[in-house]
DNA sequence: TTCCTGACTTTAC
DNA sequence: AGTAAAGCCAGGA
């Protein structure tokens, strides 16, 4: 397991109830600009401890394939979590998207 | 070790 | 505005 894998990991674990980011903004946080790697370090720990369904498009949309059941789902604990969905079926990342400097303050869980 | 595919993003038409 | 193609880098076979 690299320790980028950790990053991301942590970085998500992070993410608010009530908020989402996306892998391209977890990506440009660490080394990397590659989101799909992003993307892989979740999938690979998908049967594990990550909150991964909180982590989306750069658009908004979910992951085509998420593990746990399809973006359904994962749509559907992210409702569970507080969290809008515009009549595209996207998240409204106008009033959800967790910026990387809010996760300083993620300790206090805003809202 | 090489090749292929992928939970992505961005630019171009 | 919507669709298509290219670029990045790693992991799995």
């Amino acid at each position: 397991m690299t320790d980028f894998f950790q990053q991301v990991y942590a970085l998500t674990s992070k993410v608010p109830k009530g908020k989402v980011t996306t892998y391209g903004t977890i990506a440009k946080s660490i080394s990397t600009r590659n989101a799909r790697r992003v993307g892989h370090a979740l999938h690979s720990n998908k049967n594990s401890r990550v909150p991964c369904h909180r982590v989306v498009f750069a658009n908004g949309s979910l992951a085509p394939g998420y593990a746990f059941g399809g973006p359904t789902v994962q749509k559907k604990k992210l409702l569970s979590e507080g969290v809008g969905f515009t009549t595209d079926g996207k998240v409204d990342l106008n009033r959800f998207f967790f910026q990387l400097g809010d996760f300083k303050q993620s300790e206090n869980i805003p809202d």
